[in-house]
DNA sequence: CCAGATATGTAGTGTTCACTACAGATGTGG
DNA sequence: CCACATCTGTAGTGAACACTACATATCTGG
């Protein structure tokens, strides 16, 4: 018994071509034919490869969410709590209108709301957006018991915090706020947090 | 000549049924079915009265907005800018988990991305919510020229960081989470603006 | 009571959608 | 070289979509 035809796109390639139309179009907003024209192949080979439109949207967000996680680990990595809210809203300041992708975040572009039948793709995306929460959630709590945080802070407050200003910009991003704006909305966010935080020497 | 049959519906009832479906499910999620279902007229009747699916959403968005700026004068009657945005924010926290509406808003939930067609439906949303940023700015030029803001503080920016905290609450609340939820990142976003606030005596 | 005007309900229209049947192409194991 | 398995391109499928033609109903002005 054979192995078949080998498979004549890269899936990796494919999926970061979907993944840009999603992330500019939207879950409903993209159609099956932008999504094969982008990733160069025909339906067929897109239904055989991801089983049909959401689980093509599954694995877009995989890919986006483990880029993501890979930038998230750097976040979480600077000293202060503070330093992580500024490195985090600034940077996404610049990613969420980097020209070379879509503006904002797929993980809101992809579809806050949807139509009967698909109503699992706001969900999916929450579940993903709430992965960044609870890691900065747990890098405000090992803050407060560093003593970086005040002692009456609320780690997961903050970090619900952070994880909505991003969402806000992402929305921002995506009707034409350009850099500056979001990194005014992030300079001033961080002040909430440093609010929060233990008094510098 | 006469005057025709009268309307037997009321636009502004029918309006509410519509604008509720739109909240619920997206421009694009929401189908004609479903909007005449809520209405409760006939698709042509629809039609005769708004036009297409476009204008009924603009005329959705309108009465949405009408409403909505009543309670922003509310908002912006608060005597500091400190309170406007405690104010706001607490008061969002509020009517996005209302469980007599759609949670989150209905100048996001409408539709943040949508595809080939309707380009211009994030973009009237965006204005909509632009007009909020522009009543907060104007009262926060007012709250740095009492001094009840910093010298060094930009109105703006701060309004575009209210702004988009609203926002990202918004998307929370679309996405399951509670009021309390809600009102912690509020209080922790009101300590912003209460860093670019002078001291209280 | 009649003529003109507008609203309503039924029953569609063409188009676009996600998805697939099928035949041919290209690989592997014996 | 042959049986088998998987991929690819063409060309559709039925369903759902936004929207509408048309006959009928209900009003006003004369």
């Amino acid at each position: 018994m054979g192995m078949g035809r080998p498979r004549e796109f890269d899936a990796e390639t494919a999926l970061d071509q979907a993944m840009e139309v999603f992330w500019r179009h939207g879950y409903e907003g993209a159609t099956i034919a932008q999504l094969t024209e982008a990733m160069g192949i025909n339906p067929p080979s897109l239904y055989a490869c991801f089983g049909n439109k959401e689980g093509l949207l599954k694995a877009a967000l995989d890919r986006y969410t483990k880029l993501r996680n890979v930038w998230m680990d750097e976040v979480v990595a600077a000293p202060t709590a503070r330093d992580v809210a500024e490195r985090m809203l600034m940077g996404i300041a610049d990613k969420q209108t980097d020209p070379a992708n879509p503006p904002g975040c797929l993980l809101v572009q992809g579809g806050i709301a949807c139509g009967t039948g698909s109503e699992s793709v706001p969900f999916e995306l929450a579940a993903r957006r709430s992965q960044n929460e609870d890691q900065l959630r747990d890098r405000f709590i090992r803050a407060k018991a560093e003593g970086d945080l005040k002692p009456t802070s609320d780690p997961a407050a903050l970090a619900r915090y952070v994880s909505a200003v991003s969402v806000g910009m992402g929305v921002m991003a995506s009707s034409g706020s350009d850099r500056e704006a979001l990194q005014q909305v992030a300079s001033v966010a961080v002040q909430a947090v440093e609010a929060q935080s233990t008094a510098r020497t």
